[in-house]
DNA sequence: ACCTGGTCCCGGGCTCGGTTTT
DNA sequence: AAAACCGAGCCCGGGACCAGGT
């Protein structure tokens, strides 16, 4: 979007009516260029990182904290700029002064979408390499030996690998394992909720990440209103609610916040009332899985996600009427036992809860009913627009 | 004993770059 | 140059078996 649309749409000329002027500002899963409350951590990474702007190798870290405390925001913001910086290239281009050190490489990857060797090997190559990296029809061991090549006569290259041992995503030892195998001036930055004890790594520099504090995060969420919603949208009182019930974790608060504002989009309301503030919290279960593991899967099951969430209560009661409905509705095509079977994979990473009836009635093991554990009002909005 | 829900696992086939043959 | 083939990862289907209830 271009800065006149931008401005155009803040001054009611757009084609929205609603309270919501940019999803983007608002949503969860994407991070911003400038990350609001982290000063003294971005220091803390910058100072760490300080062998790498005088040109040797930095260490390997470890970031740690828990979820919605912006380690993936500093971490993305900070590697993107970086990343600019990075490389011969760029320091041919910049090369004035007498002295310039060259930045090594710097790639961001997420271990939600790498989560094979394949996979890391692939993104790391196309983050750092400007030809384009086939994704099907080549072996793993050519590419991890394409990856060595392109790095043993470059430079230094610092990976960040994020969101490391969640269900889905290998573990922080299996992807250091997966990148030393390749080369071992491939400096690791890792992010994780784990404490670094409990790890099976010894990094060089482990840095901990704590919950945003209630004043930071009302100031974080102000901060990403005033550029999401549009003005007196809602209210200081009410970021401060959604604050103190989100208890520190910037991703539940932003999701109940843009929850609650796609329900007054839904009413055409000028602002955010009280009820569309219950429901948007109401929206993001507790505990919450983040948002961005349920956009990482793959789009059939996305789909089957969204079949669920659009249940009625009757059809939600067991998984095999659960199974049943989705399987028989027309976006879905594939067989019953297949749904059946993804559901409780779904359930087994924890993205959703088999919560067991204490129902007497019946032959048999008792069923249960899936609740979910990510923001559904986001999701169903998010994955229907596509 | 019997029934239904839940877990685990593997063969087969699909898609799509790369490679060889025509 | 085009077509046929190969093989990589990944997805799907389903069956065997285990768990928990009457």
């Amino acid at each position: 979007m271009n800065i006149d649309e931008r401005i155009e749409r803040r001054l009611g000329y757009g084609t929205t009516t609603g309270v919501v002027v940019d999803a983007d500002a608002l949503s969860p899963v994407s991070h911003r260029s400038s990350p609001v409350g982290r000063g003294p951590d971005l220091e803390r990474l910058l100072d760490a990182l300080d062998p790498a702007f005088t040109g040797s190798l930095p260490p390997s870290m470890y970031i740690h904290g828990p979820k919605g405390s912006g380690k993936s925001a500093v971490v993305t913001a900070l590697f993107a700029r970086l990343a600019a910086h990075g490389g011969q290239k760029q320091s041919i281009q910049t090369s004035t002064r007498a002295v310039d050190p060259v930045l090594p490489e710097f790639a961001y990857v997420d271990l939600r979408h790498a989560h094979t060797r394949f996979r890391l090997y692939h993104d790391v190559l196309s983050a750092i390499s400007d030809e384009p990296v086939p994704d099907h029809g080549i072996g793993t061991e050519e590419l991890a030996e394409e990856l060595a090549d392109t790095v043993s006569g470059r430079m230094d290259v610092v990976v960040a690998l994020d969101h490391t041992a969640e269900p889905a995503s290998p573990s922080v030892s299996t992807a250091i394992e997966w990148l030393s195998a390749v080369n071992t001036r491939i400096v690791p930055v890792c992010l994780g909720r784990e404490p670094p004890t409990s790890i099976n790594w010894d990094p060089e520099v482990s840095i901990e990440f704590d919950r945003y504090r209630h004043h930071v995060l009302v100031e974080l969420l102000t901060t990403r209103v005033s550029s999401g919603l549009t003005q007196h949208a809602i209210t200081h009182d009410q970021v401060r609610e959604v604050s103190e019930w989100a208890e520190g974790d910037a991703h539940d608060a932003l999701a109940a916040i843009m929850g609650a504002a796609l329900h007054a989009e839904q009413s055409d309301a000028p602002t955010i009332s009280t009820a569309d503030l219950d429901i948007g919290i109401e929206g993001v279960p507790k505990p919450c899985v983040s948002l961005g593991r349920v956009l990482a899967l793959s789009e059939s099951r996305q789909r089957l996600l969204y079949e669920l969430v659009s249940l009625s209560e009757p059809d939600r009661a067991s998984v095999n009427a659960a199974t049943e409905s989705i399987a028989a509705a027309p976006a879905v095509d594939l067989s019953p036992s297949t749904v059946r079977r993804i559901l409780y994979e779904l359930a087994d990473v924890g993205l959703l809860d088999r919560v067991t009836a204490p129902r007497s009635k019946g032959k048999g093991r008792p069923p249960s009913r899936l609740v979910p554990r990510f923001p559904t009002l986001l999701f169903r909005e998010l994955f229907g627009q596509q």
